[in-house]
DNA sequence: CGAATCTAGTTGACTAGGAAACTTAAGTCG
DNA sequence: CGACTTAAGTTTCCTAGTCAACTAGATTCG
């Protein structure tokens, strides 16, 4: 390796512009008292079936400790239900509350104008082919396998 | 907007994505004592001339505070330099040290290494496009203004 | 020149998330 | 059945980063 030149860092670059990315957004939605994050645990929830916290993990990339907490942020607030397992009394499920779903429509307007914001300087084509990629590396690491209706 | 499909959110799957990275990176370096935050600011340090904290911020997309914390650690570990500056009692300069420029090539091996293990999946073509896309998006927002060298 | 303002960087309070220990509930298998 | 082992979630401890208040040194301008 040359001593003073590096090569690409994919990661390095990927993290910097997607902190920059989410930062942007957390302004936007903190009129919403919503996070980041939460609106992450909301948007993989809904359309979807109840499902364990721990697949929610999964699909977020997110330890089980951190989804706990998450949901319990989300509860406290009247956007998340968690209802007991019947065959199984550790096992619980998430779902939207109404009031959660509700609120969906008006997080994915600022995260689409978020998007345009950041993106809107690349043709229709490199956003298409950004937005395939970043799918199918997630995909191949078991990250929110949703089911692309 | 359709009450049961969201649309694309660029800045959600990137985040989820940047996220699996930057953990797996975490893993990686984390044996030579370094976080993934020192390794980006040894990064951004390297090659160039000795920069203050506030451009660094800039570059990292980070706080003044953050730069501040984190250059505290790399100076407790020896790996950068705090120089005050002459005309400005104020301003002070950061660079690496000996021992911190050494350093880069081995990290920069295992971010070889952790982009390989995400990203070779991707065609050529597609990961090409991928970092072009991210340089640009970066430099648009003033992100790690690196002389293109 | 001196008061007000601005700027560079640091510090403290707070929040979020990871790792690992822990709790409780299932399974397994002699 | 009863002792181990495994699994689902929670909790504790710790680290890292933001935001805002603060310190100290420039700068401006009456």
């Amino acid at each position: 390796m040359n001593a003073s030149k590096l090569t690409d860092h994919t990661g390095y670059w990927m993290r910097i512009v997607s902190n920059a990315v989410s930062q942007e957004f957390a302004r936007k939605v903190a009129g919403q008292d919503v996070t980041v994050a939460e609106w992450s645990f909301m948007r993989a929830l809904y359309g979807s079936e109840p499902m364990p916290p721990s697949i929610l993990a999964e699909k977020m990339g997110m330890t089980k400790g951190a989804i706990s907490k998450l949901a319990e942020r989300l509860l406290a607030k009247g956007l998340v239900l968690r209802k007991e397992s019947k065959d199984d009394k550790r096992a619980h499920s998430l779902s939207l509350t109404n009031e959660g779903r509700d609120k969906i429509p008006v997080l994915a307007a600022l995260a689409d104008e978020n998007d345009a914001e950041f993106f809107n300087t690349l043709t229709r084509e490199e956003l298409e082919t950004l937005n395939r990629i970043l799918k199918v590396l997630a995909e191949r690491r078991g990250l929110n396998a949703t089911p692309v209706d």
